[in-house]
DNA sequence: TCAAAAGTGTTGTTGATACACCCATGA
DNA sequence: TCATGGGTGTATCAACAACACTTTTGA
């Protein structure tokens, strides 16, 4: 007999799912990925990704588990949102929810896993409908995005490596639905010294081609340290 | 065999509990409800008040249950803050815990209720030692019950239904550790006009008396829907 | 009459917003 | 040469912070 069984064996067990929003960014759009179940209940249906707690995994590594079952990446942000437990939530049974998510380069990800899955991406303004409480995850998920955006520099999680302050701009534009006045905007983003400009110019989006900035993640840990806080 | 068991079955069953940090507020200090543990593991340590998630009955409601257990109130602020996860952090087997954060009049509690918990108020400032990863849920409960606070009139929570304009300063000052000007607080807190002068004062603070006050809900609510955001 | 807390307006500073033109390039 | 998006500085306005004296009352 176990520890645990001597101790809290008179209270019941549950089944704990965590459920992925899992944002990406393809240089117009904010975008949601979404698969259609392969499982009863629902299957068929848009849904988020999820899966179940096993034995002995944390739930953060098994939320980072599930992220990586459909996307192959690793090193990715994730962030708890919270659990959600109404008691008809799921159908087919009695399922605590955790729900996470996620900020991923969408150029990245690794399109043949995704396809087993049948996930695809829908824009934040034309989702599809969605299984259970999932709309209301996505809701919060996007809330919590913009209040982090605000304070933390989590955005570019959302790009590549290097981009360009116009394609920076055009992402806080879309993750917020609205507009930023240029000159506003970067010298805000600039001031504070944790964008560095490369000598290199990316000309795909434009004639005059833009230059392509690194977010310094050396020098914001040392601005961080020293009280300083991001601010968009 | 049930449904839930049919499409589900192979999937682990875990251990649900519910954490309660329960903030009050006596005039002079922001205060955290601790019980002394009367079972096993870490008997006799001080800890949160909790409980463990029953069938059939949602998370919301389970911790609005062990906050009854313990204060005997009902209609109490309570918000989810997040679920905890680790394998390791429950010594005595694996429990995955839901966080919430309660605020209350700490007059009205039912002190007979929390004897038979042997439960007590801490000062924020001298907090005893807190079983499992408590002090970290205690952490983030103050962070989040700032923010709230900025946004959202939940401070009146923590005070009786009529109080004066220097107890909620003095409110505002213990929740954010810091003090603020007298004539700016009252000025952006008057300012909405969701705080209703009454024509009475309150006489134990001061010779002068001071005049109390009662916040207006209907008219918040009013003022919300017409785009209104409370910011202090 | 005095000690102690309540109550009340104005000014300076700082951060946010609005705004228009020149530049570099490829077609 | 022209159409397209990239890049730059200043002036105005609103929000916030700093600040000191008078009032009321019970002891």
């Amino acid at each position: 007999m176990t520890k645990e069984k001597h101790l809290y064996s008179r209270h019941s067990k549950f089944l704990v799912a965590l459920d992925c929003i899992i944002f990406g960014f393809d240089t117009h759009e904010l975008k949601l990925l979404c698969i259609k179940r392969d499982f009863e209940p629902e299957k068929g249906k848009w849904s988020l990704m999820g899966g179940f707690l096993r034995e002995g995994e944390a739930i953060d590594q098994a939320a980072d588990r599930v992220l990586r079952e459909l996307t192959g990446l690793e090193d990715i942000y994730l962030e708890q949102l919270q659990a959600y437990g109404e008691t008809g939530r799921d159908s087919a049974g009695r399922v605590i929810s955790i729900a996470y998510y996620a900020l991923i380069n969408s150029v990245k990800f690794d399109k043949s896993i995704s396809d087993t899955y049948s996930a695809s991406w829908f824009s934040m303004h034309q989702l599809p409908d969605l299984i259970f409480d999932h709309h209301a995850m996505v809701d919060k998920a996007l809330r919590r995005l913009r209040r982090r955006c605000k304070t933390q520099p989590v955005g570019f999680e959302l790009l590549p490596e290097k981009f360009t302050l116009p394609q920076l701009q055009t992402l806080y534009e879309k993750i917020f639905d609205t507009g930023f006045d240029k000159r506003n905007f970067r010298r805000k983003i600039l001031e504070p010294g944790v964008l560095v400009k490369l000598d290199e110019k990316d000309m795909e989006g434009s004639r005059k081609g833009a230059f392509l900035y690194k977010f310094d993640k050396q020098r914001y840990d040392e601005l961080t340290n020293e009280g300083f806080n991001f601010q968009i």
